[in-house]
DNA sequence: GCTTTTACAATGCAGCCGCAATGTAAAAGC
DNA sequence: GCTTTTACATTGCGGCTGCATTGTAAAAGC
């Protein structure tokens, strides 16, 4: 029986029941044995398909990011072909903000994945890359819906997109902690977006 | 000898060394013997003052938002009397970004903390009114900035403040990470403000 | 068919953990 | 001066940790 099993498709079991564990009881809880009995495996098997615990956590991050990653893609694809720049933006950063329980674990799992790579930076650096690449992109539809506005009104891009990803992940940070409603986030960031954009404007011909 | 010891003193002094600790190996290291040791004192001693380690981080926690307060009372206090609205928000809200490598610490601890509440609710609870109290502050020298603009290019003041403080976290987060410099950060953060309260102005008679 | 490799399971171990219990010495109160 | 209280230091215990080791059974390769 043993012999022809997907290495990966194990590894990624256990690196969910390790976000499991984590978005309930935080990463500290995380242990062989707790993530091998939430996963229903034993403690061995664990320690057969990652070697040490670090490598454990390092590809159970590169999980928590890849999910993120295919949630906003796949959110983005449901827009259509040629969505407006701005509803563009809206559904993506919206689609990361923990506003319902699902996203609210990831979101617990993230910012504890954030805590822990702040101690070790070896382990962020793989972030960054993503981090330029998502700026870059927000840069670029905050450029296309501006094309209507007044050249005078019209706001650094580049900073913009700093500006709009650090208030999505500032918005996420207080929903998570529980300091406001989401309505009052959702409110935030639709000014924001009025401010960097400009207002709504209807599309129909 | 006994006696006559300062208790709020001690436990501070234990604190401090938490949060050493915490900045160093992140909050998951912090252990009744690595604490003591990191203070100089006897593990007993910890104890005797914390009868559990769950007192010792919620006291910790209280100190931190301690820090932070008073880090940004004293940058305020700075400016004089009576300075101008934006540039007592942007004085502010630099002051509490990781700018130095003691900003830099107390993020890395408030970011672990952050973290830490996530998974115990009960615990985060003490921090919302710190919170609200800030936000309504925000949106008071906001409405204070807009004054000078016209009406119809205010944007609400207490979104804005909302989103200002979201700003300022995911700001901070992404330094902590190393995502950008200081200089990407700041240059945005101007830009923000510049949405918000319109461009500086030279203030000279 | 026999060997090798793979996929686990089980056990054990040294080290650290929070915490309780106990001991001790000095100041405070009478 | 004697008792009580306070301020620690020390020790010990049960439990959990990551990890190395060993065992076992089944498929793969020849």
């Amino acid at each position: 029986m043993p012999k022809r099993v997907d290495h990966g498709e194990r590894r990624a079991l256990i690196a969910d029941a390790l976000m499991r564990v984590a978005a309930e009881h935080g990463l500290e809880a995380v242990s062989l044995r707790h993530v091998a009995a939430e996963a229903g495996v034993s403690p061995g098997m664990v320690q057969h398909y990652f070697r040490t615990k670090d490598e454990m956590m390092t590809f159970a991050l590169a999980v928590v990011r890849e999910h993120s990653e295919a949630r906003v893609t796949r959110a983005a694809a449901a827009l259509g072909d040629h969505p407006a720049p701005r509803t563009l933006l809206r559904t993506m950063l919206v689609e990361l903000l923990p506003l319902d329980e699902a996203r609210r674990a990831d979101g617990r799992v993230a910012l504890a994945f954030l805590a822990y790579t702040a101690v070790r930076p070896s382990v962020a650096a793989a972030l960054h890359q993503g981090t330029a690449a998502l700026l870059d992109f927000l840069a670029r539809q905050i450029r296309a819906a501006q094309a209507t506005r007044p050249i005078d009104q019209r706001v650094d891009p580049d900073r913009a997109a700093v500006g709009l990803l650090a208030v999505m992940e500032g918005l996420g940070i207080y929903l998570l902690g529980g300091h406001y409603p989401a309505e009052t986030a959702l409110a935030a960031l639709d000014s924001h977006l009025d401010l960097i954009c400009g207002p709504v404007v209807d599309e129909a011909p």
